[in-house]
DNA sequence: CAGTATCCTCGAGGATACTG
DNA sequence: CAGTATCCTCGAGGATACTG
């Protein structure tokens, strides 16, 4: 099964993947998500190929993920922004960034506040009915028929 | 930067793509949260190469993510399961669950029901000490000095 | 069943120079 | 500045057979 052949897998974390799982993806999207949208910004923090980069942004920019906007004309520049879509992944960038604060880093290199309060967000699995936190053991899950 | 180079980089993000950013790492780690802990179960499910599986196994078990254990002896046969540090990979799951089902699947291949009331249980981002949800555009990023 | 051994392919990514 | 062009390396992953 090649990269590619994810997205064709009835199952949305393979889906998913399929849009993020490559070793840059959610590199150059926490870059975008700090508010850097220029190219030579990006490619000169991560230090990634500039082909590489290339690609990513072409990718995320075709799966409606990010869009290319032009800045300025005369010479014509473009930069890149993060669309709804795209935006809808900091619940995923969060979770990649509690657990590594977690489990992988001693002190957390970066730390989130609440601005009106300064206290830290956290992530919560939540049943909006009962409104009340949920632990994994008191979900069910229910597979479709053709589901991978 | 090799993917291995990802673990030593000041960054949560970063960090925890070592552990989870190969191809088809959190595709097996979906079959564990889905109950599979045997070998051939996974690899056939899957359809991964064995020596691939066998890889990822002892990865995620050196990272304590996974353990070892033996179901029976003569012949002695080892299934994997999740340690608490795996178990706290699972909101990371359903990011990718809900970011898929929400922009890439018509219908959901498989759905969450919270056992008590059976609706949909759902990732939030909240502020602890306000009790209410917070966006990303209510919270401030500060950096450490050596954060990448 | 839970792997290991062996061999192979191919494409992701790196490096560098160049361009409108 | 935001890329493209070119060439190259290497390791991730696939396939298959074998083993305690």
């Amino acid at each position: 099964m090649r990269h590619d052949d994810l997205a064709d897998v009835n199952c949305s974390v393979a889906k998913t993947w399929s849009v993020v799982g490559e070793r840059w993806t959610m590199l150059v999207l926490r870059e975008l998500f700090r508010g850097q949208r220029r190219f030579d910004a990006i490619q000169e923090t991560l230090g990634l190929g500039r082909s590489v980069l290339a690609d990513r942004l072409v990718m995320l920019t075709s799966e409606g993920v990010l869009e290319r906007v032009q800045y300025q004309d005369s010479p014509a520049r473009h930069e890149y922004r993060l669309t709804p879509k795209g935006e809808d992944l900091y619940p995923l960038l969060v979770a990649l960034i509690e657990w590594g604060d977690r489990w992988k880093s001693e002190t957390p290199p970066m730390a989130l506040s609440h601005r009106a309060c300064g206290h830290r967000p956290e992530l919560q699995l939540r049943c909006p009915h009962c409104e009340e936190q949920v632990t994994r053991r008191e979900l069910r899950a229910t597979f479709a028929a053709d589901a991978w």
